[in-house]
RNA sequence: GGGCGGAUAGCUCAGUGGCAGAGCACCUGCCUUACAAGCAGGGGGUCACAGGUUCGAGUCCUGUUUCGCCCA
């Protein structure tokens, strides 16, 4: 038996010693074991560089909840860790400490610079994985995996070097997202949009014969040095006769022709658009479709190329505003007007992404997305909620090729080698030696790592050991469970889908449940950059980490915005206290304990807790496995607080406070605790430090409550004939309450009840002395009404609560015609429904019954009261 | 422009056709030996609006208003 529990719980003094002694025993390590049925998750690696923001608490509480309950229920439950080599990311990261020695990447080159990289994983790397320890998470902390591993690289050349030869990877010059800050190519979604003020720029472009101009409007006129023609909609009556014409692009040295394309909106601007088919994806296609050429006017920095001429090595923003001034100056500026429009940045910087024409590599991806889309047709793979398998298609059947190049140094390297004889490509997973076409060896490594994308889509089967046939993949694959953010949903979720399935010949998990982004007030993403983010390590520095994940949990049924409030977190830390202290209670009745296996004495309420108890483990278990956490969560804080505590331990108080039936008392004890023993079984995936820690004081073995039996609900001691007994007793409590509260009763006063009833309540007389304050009470069916008494009725009886000298006459006349008034409306309703044919011939017989029964009730109870108040006005 | 989601108590939100809910906030009274991070009692609603389906709609359908998200 424990030690004296502290009056307040005190998280800090629990949480970090049982975070190690799970670590320690390595008591969440799994083993494959064909006997026993796997349950297994693989964690969405967060970034190597990353530390732990709300959204990982929530995503990883999730995941924590599911696998400790599985694990419980006798699952061989395996939760693999890992983080992500985040390449861009990590390389800013390595850069700018750098910067701040005063070397420069370029300086020392390649090589050195990987070296470097390791070395700050190796000290900061597993910053993260030290946060999740902290938060309670029970991953096989054994199985820690990095998407730069050895292993995971293989996995990537492996998957790199099929797909190529499968003509599925490509190399192509095309316009992609270009970051000019990292230097390297995006994928179409790591551009973040944001509506933004801007400027519409309407621009004369005169006819070559000197006839007049056209006007063409422009957010970017810096652009116009790249034009290579003027576009018009075919059918537009405006431009109809002007097809064909030459103008003079403006600040410019070329004449370009105006051409028809069904692309042009009619409606935007003047109706007719300039092409700058290197800087603008559309102006691309277009291109493309009437062959013409394409003019690079920007490098890579974002800075005016050469081709510009007397504005080369200009800013792209300063550019801008030299060339706006240059066309008023010019005359070829007719008008500005402010206009809003969508502006590309980077994800990781933020920095305004350029739509920039470049050589890269590209994932074939229609055929990998019509598989991925039917293992989600055919229910292989489900989504919950389940709406955002209309997303998924939605998404999939519009999908673009993906650029997988990145021109940095971070990362997997394409294992492509061209021959500098014979240009052969050499794609092979190990380094050639020689050119397998013409054997020279003046080969040379192609420079671009792979997008962070790719690797992590291999997670699910990278990290049991793919492409090597291990025992790990036989039996952890396909995986149970997927939980993520619906953020990554595209990036991730569907590209993980199409290489589990492509690779492995099966889905890569059967669950994926999607949960809502944590934001800020203003609807925002918490993100560094905008520094709105909420630290949850403040969080559980101040509550604990198992009021922060109560909270969540709390939270996880909406939709898709999660906005954390400081209520709700002081809510459950309040809760966390409530448990505590209740535990705090038994464990102090249990110091005296005697318990004696065959000897329960069980009376009216122990059947009622009992019972209740067996309701809400099954429901607990029903909406956890629906993946319905918030909802399942609510269940239990109902039952501990507004049952167990509120009402079970009050009316245990009377028997072990004055019962000198042994039995008895050695019944309320053991019903207190082995209902406290289920509660905290049923509260272990959820906040599983402070249920460890009173699990220790109950129990005298050095036994884990992780390696517990979860609760299964006992048909046998549901009762609901025992509950809508003690529902009665309720009713009449909160009766004499009301009474005494609206009469002004000092609360330490006992009063004298009379109770009229031809029902036998003497099983609970004992309790509803003690729960309404009653000395003196009495009872029977021909209970007399006391003259200076105040009445109230329930269902079942009618109540007098004598006020001898103290009752107001007036005061008792208002709360009997708010009652009255109170029931007459209710009556009114159900009279009308069972007056109405409609009803009694269309509505389900139990509907019926349910509506006559509450109908009668009313009805006596309303005569009741009337009785009641005429009493009062005859006098 | 297309798609999706939301609108329920002062606030944050639950509620899949049959008696409108919780937490916080508010009002009243209590330091009653598990807990004042608590206990007891109470007030507070045209379930955004308009139609429709139904015996019956917060819940299903249509439209409107409005907020948010995703995509172009």
């Amino acid at each position: 038996m424990g030690a004296m529990l502290q009056k307040t719980y005190e998280p800090w003094e629990v949480e970090e010693k049982w975070s190690k002694w799970w670590v320690d025993r390595k008591i969440f390590h799994s083993e494959v074991d064909y006997a026993k049925k796997p349950f297994s998750v693989v964690i969405p690696p967060p970034n190597v560089t990353g530390s732990l923001h709300m959204g990982h608490a929530l995503n990883v509480t999730i995941q924590d909840i599911v696998v400790r309950m599985k694990k419980m229920q006798g699952f061989n439950v395996m939760w693999l860790p890992g983080t992500d080599h985040a390449g861009i990311a990590t390389q800013n990261v390595v850069e700018r400490s750098l910067a701040s020695q005063g070397i420069d990447r370029r300086d020392i080159g390649r090589d050195r610079f990987i070296e470097e990289v390791w070395k700050w994983k190796e000290q900061y790397g597993n910053t993260i994985i030290n946060q999740l320890k902290r938060l309670g998470v029970s991953c096989d902390w054994d199985r820690l995996r990095f998407t730069m591993d050895d292993g995971l690289s293989r996995a990537v050349k492996e998957v790199f070097v099929k797909l190529y030869k499968e003509g599925l990877i490509y190399r192509d010059k095309y316009i992609v997202n270009w970051c000019p800050r990292c230097h390297t190519a995006l994928s179409d979604i790591e551009v973040e949009y944001e509506e933004e003020d801007s400027i519409l720029y309407y621009v004369k472009y005169p006819f070559v014969d000197g006839s007049g101009y056209v006007v063409v409007a422009t957010v970017r006129p810096e652009t116009i040095l790249g034009d290579v023609a003027v576009a018009v909609h075919p059918r537009d009556e405006r431009y109809r006769d002007l097809i064909g014409k030459r103008v003079k692009v403006p600040l410019a040295e070329r004449e370009v022709e105006i051409i028809e394309d069904n692309y042009v909106d009619p409606s935007f601007g003047t109706g007719a658009l300039k092409i700058t088919p290197a800087h603008d994806p559309n102006d691309f296609l277009i291109a493309e479709r009437h062959s013409l050429p394409k003019i690079s006017i920007l490098t890579s920095d974002a800075k005016m190329s050469a081709e510009t001429g007397e504005y080369a090595g200009l800013d792209r923003f300063e550019a801008r505003k030299v060339i706006v001034e240059d066309l008023y100056n010019s005359g070829l500026m007719e008008k500005e007007e402010p206009y809003k429009h969508a502006v590309g940045r980077c994800y990781r910087c933020k920095t305004v992404v350029e739509p920039y024409l470049s050589e890269q590599w590209f994932v074939k991806v229609r055929p990998l997305a019509d598989m991925a889309v039917k293992v989600v047709k055919d229910e292989k793979v489900k989504f919950y909620p389940e709406y955002w398998k209309k997303i998924y298609y939605e998404w999939m059947n519009n999908i673009r090729d993906w650029c997988i190049s990145r021109q940095i140094w971070w990362g997997h390297r394409i294992p492509v080698w061209y021959c500098e004889n014979c240009g052969h490509l050499n794609v092979s997973t190990e380094e050639p030696v020689v050119c397998e076409k013409c054997g020279s060896k003046n080969l040379r490594r192609d420079e671009d790592v792979l997008d962070t994308w790719f690797s992590s889509a291999l997670w699910p089967f990278s990290t049991l050991g793919w492409p090597d046939d291990t025992d790990d993949l036989r039996y952890y694959y396909p995986t149970s469970l997927l939980v993520t953010g619906f953020d990554i949903l595209f990036f991730w979720v569907a590209r993980m889908i199409m290489m589990g399935t492509k690779f492995m010949g099966k889905e890569p998990f059967r669950d994926v449940y999607i949960h809502a982004l944590v934001r800020d007030e203003k609807g925002k993403k918490m993100s560094k950059s905008y520094g709105n983010v909420i630290d949850p390590l403040d969080m559980i520095k101040e509550v604990g980490a198992d009021a922060l994940r109560f909270t969540l949990a709390y939270l996880a049924i909406q939709g898709r915005d999660i906005k954390l409030s400081k209520d709700r977190i002081k809510t459950s830390r309040n809760f966390m206290n409530k448990l505590w202290n209740a535990a705090r209670f038994v464990l102090s009745q249990l110091e005296r304990y005697n318990y004696d296996e065959g000897g329960l004495k069980l009376d009216i309420a122990d059947r009622w807790i009992l019972s209740r108890l067996q309701k809400a483990i099954e429901k607990e278990t029903e909406l956890f496995e629906s993946y319905s956490l918030g909802e399942a969560v609510r269940v239990v804080y109902n039952f501990v607080w507004k049952e167990y505590c509120d009402w079970y331990l009050e009316i245990a108080k009377v028997t072990l406070y004055n019962s000198d039936d042994e039995e008895r008392v050695n019944t309320v004890r053991t019903v207190l605790r082995e209902i406290l023993k289920d509660i905290l079984k049923m509260l272990h995936p959820v906040v599983p430090f402070v249920t460890e820690e009173i699990w220790h004081h109950l129990e005298t073995a050095d036994n884990s409550i992780v390696n517990e039996r979860w609760p299964v609900s006992d048909k046998n001691l549901i009762s609901e004939e025992v509950e809508e007994k003690f529902s009665a007793f309720q009713e009449i409590v909160r009766m004499v309450r009301n009474i005494r509260a609206e009469m002004s009763v000092p609360p330490n006063k006992d009063v004298s009840v009379y109770i009229r009833t031809g029902e036998d309540i003497s099983v609970y007389l004992p309790y509803l002395k003690r729960l309404a304050k009653i000395g003196n009470l009495y009872w029977g069916e021909d209970i007399n009404r006391p003259p200076q008494s105040a009445a109230g009725v329930t269902s079942s009886v009618e109540v007098f609560v004598e006020l001898k000298g103290v009752v107001d006459f007036e005061k008792e006349t208002d709360r009997l015609k708010k009652s009255i008034a109170k029931i007459e409306k209710e009556l009114s309703a159900i009279q009308g429904r069972l007056n109405n044919k409609g009803f009694l011939e269309n509505a389900s017989p139990d509907v019926i019954e349910e509506h006559r029964n509450r109908f009668e009730e009313l009805k006596q109870k309303l005569n009741r009261l009337k009785d009641n108040l005429d009493a009062i006005n005859v006098r």
